[in-house]
DNA sequence: ACTCATACTTACATTCTTATCAGTACCCGG
DNA sequence: CCGGGTACTGATAAGAATGTAAGTATGAGT
């Protein structure tokens, strides 16, 4: 993953998967679709992520550009996050994907997982 | 990843993600969009990946639904993998997401991967 | 003083994913 | 009987992603 120059892609879908890629991206471009949320909302919203990680997804996510971050300079810190315009067209884009999930849902789930990973 | 039981999911999105998920599925289903291709055809096609990793992906696709395996006996072997319809169907849904890729591929190209992974 | 809440950091551990490279079985042409 | 082509399999290792748990800074309220 780690280069010094620019990176090439073999196609727009590769390049869709560097940017929204990993298990956690898109359901928080998801979670995030409705408005800003601050970090513990978005800790709360996104079950089973920890901290740390969310946190490394977030910085992630502000680097490609997907998303904003304005810090409110109060005690206790307020942080909020939101969708960038870029964010909002990723987030359209996967729309679909995000229906075929649903529509395919039960079909996902008896999938033998275990023997697979 | 490894469950016993049924694996839940939060969301479409997050089951979808599941199944097309990793540097390589995405690009394989596409590549395969247009009709069924050797073992050896698909490792050309899919420029960068090495021959063990196909295999674990296809075994993995194959187990999920999304593709279809028929050999015929012969010397030397031959092997054509396809799209299900499932398969198809999955590949119709990320249709949007590759074309959202191309449009904004220079943007993601500059992005300073190096200091993010 | 002491506690609370928030948004992080840091160190460390574990698990997942991908790479490297050698080897197998089969028959055919030379 | 040797090498070539095909589709794998296996051992091993490196690297990336993710998880766990603890600690930090700040000021307001008690």
């Amino acid at each position: 993953m780690k280069q010094t120059k620019k990176r090439t892609f073999t196609c727009g879908l590769d390049a869709a998967i560097a940017v929204m890629g990993g298990k956690w991206k898109g359901l928080i471009l998801f979670t995030l679709q409705d408005g800003p949320l601050r970090f513990g909302e978005l800790r709360r919203a996104v079950p089973g992520i920890s901290e740390r990680v969310l946190i490394l997804q977030l910085r992630e996510m502000e680097t490609t550009g997907l998303l904003h971050r304005e810090m409110y300079h109060q005690v206790p810190p307020k942080v909020e996050y939101s969708l960038t315009e870029f964010g909002h067209s990723l987030n359209s884009a996967m729309a679909p994907l995000g229906e075929w999930g649903e529509e395919h849902i039960e079909r996902i789930e008896v999938i033998p997982w275990d023997e697979i990973r």
